[in-house]
DNA sequence: TTTCTGGTTTGCGTGTCATGGAATCCTGCC
DNA sequence: GGCAGGATTCCATGACACGCAAACCAGAAA
């Protein structure tokens, strides 16, 4: 036999199979994406359980469409631009997104503070948005950027909102990272990250200061869908000592009405604690 | 015959080409993501040309793999929760200054001229990256030297794309101390600015000759991210009269062809005008 | 209700093209 | 030069994607 089939008979489902070239070639384009860059064939390969001759057309195939890019030099594979256009295509479509895409500006036109936007991605929360603001110690921040959980303000309310399961590992890193920074009674432990979560969740808005950057402070805020899901969370990122960062000042009254007012409108129940007593 | 072949018989390209179901089926995909919203079998099987049954099967399988998800309700397709996860995979392993840097050296190459890459730093235009050529007249650029905006090609781009509140500062010191220099009817003004502005929106591509260096002439090209924002400008630098500086010339036109493809890599519209008119 | 209409889904026979395996060709590396 | 380790191509084979047409399934009109 020269064709192996990826299920054998399609026992129980009586709908008829679609074209299983191109599950199979889908299921090879996760893998790929889900790798930590670009790859070579027999490592894709490996990974997904394929000869390397059939990865390689396959991925030939990826790469006529645009999915995937190759090296010229390496000949590693990579994703490719409209892979790229793609997501932005499928981000775009999330409501939450697009109507925070909205208020984002006016967020930073009113605070002076550069604001974001960062959803639950495949690898933490993932910055999807940046408004720059004319900050006197601008941030480095760029669409696409991982958030630690520990160190930034958005990192905790994913931290606390998002299920223990699908934060695991990352915190788990980032725990190991920590402790081999701060020593003694700094050290990250399950009961520090207890008091995170629920401080976090108590009071609705989550901050730091001065721990990514030692010169920022970050003010953000959930915006909940309507099963009490989390969808995404905006940060307000300015210099410290030069704006009023505390949890009933201006900027963070003004990003938790936002972010209420979000979470309002897509039917969430707007559970977050009392930002503004 | 029951497959009409999607390419006669792949003329010219002696590569052997790869999985053609699995082509037909990326483009399948990227035709649903431009669409505006969850489409009806028909309307996509017409948008890819193709005929229903065909399309159906592709669909299906697409859906198998989790890229598109159907309505159980109305039966139309739409992205499904693999495609945003491809799509943050793919927004966070983009890197501007990164791929850029590798086609640096390419461009230098085949150009002969020096070239370098400069971001909007907390200064102003700053270079990252210079490859020195062998240009029997040095330029005497290293990396983190600010350009000014006035007397460099990169800069009058930055001047023309950067939001007006952060390129101010430094353009009016700028303007203070070319006044001092040049008198008369020499003099910028606020209508030279704006000229220099709009001419360079127009062309894509921003050239200064003998300007900072009296023996140089500047070529440069944007790069733009996905939301239009200007991330990076390359810029060539050559000897005034040892190269084409035309705007249309060889050298630009394989600037302006190198900006062009990372914008597109990076997800930009590549909205730039007509650089080879 | 029946009929119609526009769309989706599924059989079916055909023959194209994806497949596994091995051969071949690179390209660093010792 | 010889030697991996990997990428690419060749080849015969039969599994499966194809076009076509029929069946099916709404909702709207009659």
């Amino acid at each position: 036999m020269t064709r192996k089939p990826e299920k054998p008979p399609r026992k129980g489902r009586s709908r008829s199979p679609g074209n299983s070239t191109i599950a199979t070639g889908g299921r090879l384009l996760i893998v790929v994406a889900g790798l930590d860059g670009p790859a070579t064939l027999t490592r894709i390969a490996a990974e997904s359980g394929m000869l390397p001759s059939r990865a390689y057309r396959y991925l030939r195939g990826l790469c006529d469409a645009g999915l995937l890019a190759q090296e010229t030099s390496s000949g590693r594979y990579d994703l490719g631009p409209e892979t790229l256009n793609l997501g932005l295509a499928a981000i775009s479509r999330i409501d939450p997104v697009r109507q925070a895409l909205r208020v984002l500006p006016a967020l930073t036109e009113e605070t002076g503070l550069a604001s974001l936007i960062s959803v639950w991605g495949s690898h933490g929360p993932t910055v999807i948005r940046c408004e720059h603001a004319n900050l006197t110690a601008p941030i480095r921040i760029r669409e696409g950027l991982i958030l630690p959980l520990l160190q930034t303000a958005a990192g905790n309310l994913f931290l606390a909102h998002e299920p223990e399961a699908a934060t695991a590992e990352l915190l788990a890193r980032e725990v190991g990272e920590w402790n081999v920074v701060h020593k003694g009674k700094n050290r990250m432990t399950a009961a520090g990250i207890a008091q995170i979560k629920s401080s976090v969740r108590k009071r609705g808005v989550a901050r730091t200061i001065g721990m990514r950057t030692t010169i920022h402070a970050n003010l953000a805020a959930p915006v909940f869908g309507h099963a009490g899901k989390l969808e995404l969370v905006i940060t307000v990122i300015g210099v410290r000592g030069a704006f009023n960062a505390a949890f009933n000042g201006p900027p963070a009254r003004k990003l938790a009405a936002v972010a209420k007012r979000l979470s309002r409108d897509l039917g969430g129940d707007a559970k977050d604690g009392p930002a503004t007593p």
